[in-house]
DNA sequence: TTGCGATCCCTTTTT
DNA sequence: GGGATCGCAA
């Protein structure tokens, strides 16, 4: 049941990272004078060579070689399987055993999660050199790893200025984009009839991955319905900018113009980051693509750009967002100075995995053949069975995960743990008869959905809210909520104001302030309005978050806000109507939202704040002396804004500073935003993981299941229309099974229920392209075959396998959660659970209580396995016996 | 203004 | 099958 709740992970918030000591006005930036063309000093290790000669243990001659090579361009071309992470993180450690210093370095992953993994590595490897004096935190300082989406949205903070925003701007994610489509697309006197929101949303996103914005788009509009969208793209961008909001593109897009046109920026970013690591450089798109051509510098004879990417053309799958492959292909005519290094050798799968793979992606045509070898021997026959319809094929999924989870070592088969298997699928509308089939055979399991929760209408609530404290200007958030819990301001009245705004041009908040000058208001809906800003201003101490009255913790202020809006009480008596478990729900989940700002809030670096000084210098000494500070003692403020102005280190850009609970919401808000699919996926739940092939990239698993190799799905019906989409959609196969270490189960229905109707379905082509002989294929779609068993291998070439589906023997099944979780702040004299005993967290898995400590806020320390120590405040951290 | 029921539409992948 | 939207009654 509760199996879908992401894990707030590991976000950039938590690192020890980008910490700048911005929070003083660094005057000068010292740190810059350190550049690359300089002679290394000896590294801060105490046997720097041995620790060098470390980092290439293990290693093979071209992984070592992609290592070793620190300077100048570096083209990585990693197949799957490669060893691709590894050499990285061995080549940033190598960097900063060679005297560089970690905050010159800066690192681009697709997701945080893999960022953060990423991060821990390079710590552990870099960490475990030094031990003398317990420096070795510092030996990573500095360093930063992340997303392309967020070191935009930092730099854009830090800029906001610059790039015509204020820091405090919300972003938008899908909904929020469509919401506001739709009323640009009135604006444009348009019909929602004949332009379609999403479609529309798409062509303007597509044109700004390809740094294409409103007013060029409306310059090259040649035909009436590009005039029409163009009309609409301008109206879109006007709005997102009158709500002080950007979207996921126009982080990217902002930032590579800015990056462009402002040389201060551009000069302050190349100036800090002096070696740039970009992964899955074969899904970059323009965007991308410009901002870190444009950090790493333009190749010259007196600059060789210390820029390395690592990717593999046959692991594209994001053409359909822009990204463009020939980023990868053409980086050699890009940068002519530039090393190839192929790796090629796969550690990961087994000798059949392999070959399958190579054969299926051999069909591609549009392709430079590359050799894909293992040294491995031996190795499992792919399983290939045919189902008759989704709920047996999800039953055999079942009962062939518990076959080799239940593996008898006697017999020569491994056992393989849960937590070491993936089902994969095209689409997400799959994951639902799956998710049943493992609940009836008591398999745990872990949908890696990182954005649901943040989905259901109760937190998108509450978010709004924040959303609204955060930036008064932010008019969706504001729209979502006005008017919940009901409060008399309907469509009507708020339509009245929205014209006040249009016509004032200025935001919704300001007009809601001036209500009275709105004509035909009723005296109830007016009333209402006056109340609802006091509530904001309250919230936010009219805006400067400072003062008596003010929230000092974010978990406060969110509490606050849910009882204070009336959002908690509408909940509880929805609930208590109702007496739904799905209402009950919505009570727990914003309670665990309540809870996952505290962690948010233990976790949160002030130094590595959006706000700091990410392009600065070196880290200074006092950065976490500052980063303690309270709320009370911050700095001198604007008067209208709350925010204050302080200069930058260097250039003339202005660096605005938030009052620190500010900036925590900020911060959350923003790793909300941010979250992937694949940053829920979390190892240490000892449960199989349900994803989307998409969201499996960069992960492997001993034993894989890929579902509906059927036509139509796997080649998905919308990339039948032209070859690239196909081979994309090949490509995309060829991810999943590469992810496969040792078993790699295919399967296909022969009927598929979708959208209420069962159709007939025909094989993927995919499944004739692999080799008959790595293939062990088996038809169980009979439909007067035994309905009630699907015992997996009972049609099967071998006898080995017997195992029946609904089996209830299970070491690790999936307890009921609700059970204990303390009766709030109260009794919180002595804790529930005993130092030493075990417990559960829906977040982060069991651990073992290693410390309590008493008071309203009572706090419990928990090692967890596998994510870490935390303390977590226990009113709020839902743990349970384990 | 609100809340409910009927109807329509839609169906990929995600930061 | 299910979510969003629309229309109608209170």
């Amino acid at each position: 049941m509760f199996d879908d709740i992401p894990i707030l992970t590991d976000d950039d918030n938590t690192a020890p990272l980008p910490s700048a000591g911005a929070r003083r006005p660094a005057l000068s930036a010292p740190a810059n004078l350190a550049h690359s063309s300089q002679p290394r000093t000896a590294p801060p290790s105490a046997d720097p060579n041995t620790f060098a000669e470390s980092l290439f243990q293990g290693l093979t001659p071209p992984q070592a070689q992609a290592v070793r090579h620190t300077e100048g361009p570096l083209l990585i071309l990693a197949a799957a399987g490669s060893g691709k992470t590894r050499v990285i993180t061995r080549r940033i450690a190598f960097l900063v055993s060679c005297g560089v210093a970690p905050w010159q370095i800066l690192a681009l992953t697709f997701t945080n999660k893999a960022a953060g993994e990423m991060r821990e590595r390079i710590h552990t490897v870099l960490g475990g050199a030094v031990s003398e004096d317990g420096t070795e935190n510092r030996r990573t300082r500095g360093l930063t790893v992340t997303t392309f989406h967020s070191l935009c949205a930092r730099l854009l903070r830090k800029y906001a200025a610059a790039a015509g925003l204020k820091p405090d701007f919300s972003i938008y994610n899908t909904s929020d984009q469509l919401t506001l489509v739709k009323k640009a697309i009135e604006a444009a006197q348009l019909s929602t009839a004949n332009f379609q929101p999403r479609s529309v949303l798409s062509v303007i996103s597509n044109a700004k991955n390809e740094l294409i914005d409103a007013e060029r788009f409306a310059a090259e509009a040649y035909d009436f319905s590009q005039k029409a969208i163009a009309r609409v793209f301008t109206a879109y961008t006007r709005k997102l900018r009158e709500a002080n909001a950007v979207d996921f593109d126009d982080l990217l897009l902002l930032i590579a113009k800015l990056l462009r046109v402002n040389p201060d920026v551009r000069a302050e970013c190349q100036r800090r980051w002096q070696y740039l690591m970009v992964d899955e450089y074969q899904d970059t798109n323009q965007a991308q693509f410009q901002i870190a051509s444009l950090i790493a510098g333009e190749p010259s004879a007196t600059h060789r750009p210390n820029i390395c990417v690592v990717g593999d053309p046959d692991q594209a799958i994001y053409g359909w967002r822009g990204a463009d492959i020939s980023n990868i292909l053409d980086f050699e005519k890009h940068y002519p100075a530039a090393a190839t290094i192929k790796l090629g050798e796969n550690f990961r799968s087994s000798p059949p995995i392999l070959a399958s793979a190579d054969a299926l992606i051999k069909h591609n045509k549009n392709r430079k053949p590359k050799p894909l070898f293992t040294s491995k021997e031996g190795g499992e026959k792919l399983d290939v069975v045919q189902c008759r319809d989704e709920l047996h094929e999800a039953s055999l999924v079942a009962a062939w995960l518990r076959k080799h989870h239940d593996a008898d070592p006697a017999e020569g088969a491994a056992p393989i743990a849960w937590r070491e298997m993936a089902i994969f699928y095209r689409t997400n509308a799959l994951s639902r008869v799956l998710e049943e089939a493992m609940r009836s055979a008591n398999i745990p399991y872990t949908i890696a959905r990182g954005t649901s929760f943040y989905e259901r209408e109760e937190v998108k609530n509450a978010l709004a809210y924040l959303r609204v404290i955060a930036n008064q200007a932010d008019s969706v958030s504001l729209g979502r909520i006005i008017n919940v819990p009901t409060r008399g301001i309907g469509d009507t009245s708020m339509g009245r104001v929205e014209e006040l705004a249009e016509r004032t041009r200025s935001p919704m908040m300001e007009a809601l302030r001036n209500a009275d000058q709105v004509e035909g208001l009723s005296a109830r809906a007016l009333n209402a309005m006056a109340k609802f800003v006091s509530l904001i201003d309250a919230w936010t101490g009219g805006g400067t978050f400072l003062g008596a009255n003010i929230s000092s913790t974010l978990a406060e202020l969110i509490d606050r806000v849910l009882k204070e809006s009336g959002l908690e009480a509408m909940y509880r008596a929805q609930a208590q109507t109702t007496k739904s478990e799905s209402d009950l729900e919505r009570l727990d989940n914003l309670a665990e939202l309540i809870s996952s700002a505290q962690q948010f809030e233990l976790e949160y670096d002030a130094a590595s704040d959006p706000a700091s000084d990410l392009t600065g210098g070196p880290p200074s000494a006092d950065g976490e002396a500052i980063s303690k500070l309270s709320s009370l003692a911050g700095p001198a403020l604007a008067p209208e804004t709350g925010l204050a102005i302080i200069p930058a280190a260097a250039g003339n850009i202005n660096v605005i500073q938030a009052p620190p609970l500010l900036a925590l919401l900020r911060g959350f808000l923003e790793s909300i935003a941010l979250v992937a699919d694949a940053d829920v996926v979390d190892p240490s739940q000892g449960s199989v993981t349900l994803m989307t092939l998409h969201a499996a990239k960069g992960l492997e698993f001993p034993a894989v299941a890929i579902v509906g190799l059927e036509e139509g799905l796997l080649p998905h019906m919308r990339a039948r229309e032209s070859d690239e989409a196909l081979e994309e959609e090949r490509r995309l196969c060829f991810v999943g099974i590469t992810r496969a270490m040792r078993r790699l189960l295919l399967t296909a229905a022969k009927y598929r229920t979708q959208r209420g109707m069962s159709e007939r379905t025909i094989t993927s082509r995919f499944l004739e392209e692999l080799p008959r002989e790595h293939v062990r294929g088996s038809d169980q779609s009979d439909p007067y075959a035994d309905l009630q068993g699907t015992a997996w291998g009972t049609h099967a070439a071998d006898d080995e396998a017997n195992v029946s589906a609904v089996q209830n023997i299970s070491s690790d099944r999936q307890r009921p959660i609700r059970e204990l979780s303390s009766g709030g702040a109260s009794g919180a004299g002595r804790s529930p659970f005993p130092i030493g005993s075990s417990v559960r967290h829906p977040q982060f898995g069991v651990g073992s209580v290693k410390a309590f400590t008493a008071g309203a806020q009572a706090r419990i320390t928990v090692e967890f396995r596998g994510a870490g120590t935390k303390t977590l405040v226990l009113e709020y951290a839902r743990l349970t016996k384990a």
